[in-house]
RNA sequence: GCGGGCGUAGCUCAGCUGGUAGAGCUCUGGAUUGUGAUUCCAGUGGUCGAGGGUUCAAACCCCUUCGCUCGCCCCA
């Protein structure tokens, strides 16, 4: 016997797991059309040098790389912005931008698993491409907010917590902290929650923070006031524009959504500016989704520089999420008529009614089991059928059939004629 | 990489101090010749993850190994 269990990190989908996936993929799917966005997507395959960045992202090291016979290095994608930039460095001369763009992609990261993290997942993207003020975060950020309103999420459930890495820079630089070094600090620093305060420094250290540039760094990591920040620095770009986003999204009714905290960083190296997660309020889980600005990633491929905010949407925690606060909905199959011929004689005649009725729009499954009339009416209870069509030899003699409705549990003869008529309005 | 838990019927799981392998659900047949809630009766179904050891006797104890899972380390 092979092994029958799914590769070590991944799933299978069995028909009421694949109703959830559905449903889920569905709410991604319409919040992003009524928002305009449209749908794109690439192979799971992509060259490997298309992941390979410096300042350390985690991610460029778990990567499933493989080499195909023609000797070239690929990967399975483990997120969809490189792709994304990809497509757009094809096009920049004729794309109209800004764009809004989404995607429903599979990606794979080998890495160890714990709960909410699988080897394996389904994460919606939805980016704007060419916008390169702060209305571009207001529209993603409202997008997420709608999709979790969707799903039953309020502002008593998710919160989405919001930093600029503009205002880290603007701490590193008034400690005078080489431009060279931030990238590879905000990496470190999105640690922060995870190490110990002496790992972290270590750390910090390491990449060539002085021991006093790393102590100036904690005292600012205590602000919570971005005012407060804001008569500190020198450079308050970061901040500036943060507070106007803020304010667009109260003037849009979002603001009990929203919550500054200078700790989200982001462990992806070529964010540039606004950095936010979505988590429950006490941040219980972990993030729901996360994402952010990313103006500079297109010109490390060689393209022109193009102003770039988006996110990445786990299947995984969302769904963990909503069964524990028991929001899960009930999905069951939806089929309109199952067709149960008496014995052999009537399967043409069956056939033939499944494919009329569907030729209606009708959802129409036939039950050839030949079972007994009790077993089969059993079997299309637990079918979820609105009706059941039952093929005897005497009714079809009249050109007739009977049609049970199985949540009233009556039954009447009709003209098949009738029936397909009045699929239309049966469904 | 470190630590815990688990692995028994198709599924979910019980199995006490080592003494004939269990339940619920599912499935099959029957009470019901062409009628699905709930019933009721009967039946099918097991390499107890694998291998070795201790013992008169092992699902149970010991060793090895594989798989799953949770936590830590690490990290979208």
């Amino acid at each position: 016997m092979i092994d029958l269990q799914p590769v070590k990190g991944t799933r299978d989908f069995f028909p009421d797991e694949m109703r959830m996936r559905n449903w889920l993929f569905q709410v991604w799917r319409s919040v992003s059309e009524q928002a305009g966005f449209e749908e794109y997507d690439t192979c799971v395959l992509e060259h490997e040098e298309l992941y390979i960045r410096k300042a350390g992202d985690e991610i460029s090291k778990q990567l499933y790389s493989f080499e195909d016979k023609g000797g070239r290095r690929l990967s399975l994608r483990p997120e969809m912005t490189p792709s994304l930039a990809r497509l757009v460095l094809q096009r920049t001369k004729s794309l109209l931008f800004p764009i809004k763009w989404f995607s429903m992609p599979q990606c794979f990261r080998y890495e160890r698993m714990t709960k909410g993290r699988r080897r394996e997942h389904f994460q919606w993207n939805a980016d704007i491409i060419g916008q390169p003020d702060m209305v571009a975060e207001a529209e993603i950020l409202m997008l997420l907010i709608s999709a979790c309103e969707s799903m039953g999420l309020s502002a008593k459930d998710i919160r989405v917590f919001i930093n600029d890495r503009r205002i880290l820079n603007a701490i590193l630089s008034q400690l005078n902290v080489t431009e060279k070094l931030h990238s590879a600090i905000l990496v470190i620093m999105d640690k922060r929650d995870k190490v110990s305060p002496e790992t972290l420094g270590t750390m910090l250290k390491d990449v060539g923070m002085t021991s006093s540039q790393v102590q100036h760094l904690n005292e600012y990591l205590t602000k919570t006031n971005l005012q407060e920040l804001k008569e500190e620095l020198q450079h308050t770009e970061g901040i500036d524009e943060l507070q106007h986003l803020l304010q667009l999204m109260d003037t849009a009714g979002y603001s009990d959504y929203l919550q500054f905290d200078i700790s989200i960083v982001r462990g992806l190296s070529y964010y540039t500016g606004a950095v936010f997660e979505i988590n429950s309020p006490e941040k219980q889980h972990r993030a729901i989704c996360g994402g952010g600005r990313y103006d500079s990633l297109l010109s490390t491929y060689g393209g022109k520089s193009v102003p770039a905010v988006g996110f990445g949407f786990g299947d995984v925690v969302v769904l963990d999420v909503l069964r524990e606060l028991e929001r899960f909905p009930e999905l069951t199959r939806t089929l309109d008529y199952t067709i149960i011929p008496f014995d052999n004689e009537q399967v043409g005649i069956a056939l033939k009614i499944a494919n009329e009725l569907r030729s209606k729009g009708a959802i129409v499954d036939c039950n050839f089991s030949m079972k007994k009339m009790k077993k089969s009416l059993h079997e299309a209870n637990e079918s979820g059928a609105k009706f059941a069509i039952l093929l005897f030899p005497e009714e079809l003699k009249q050109e007739k059939v009977v049609i049970r409705d199985m949540q009233l549990r009556e039954q009447n003869p009709i003209n098949i004629t009738d029936l397909i008529s009045s699929a239309g309005q049966a469904a």
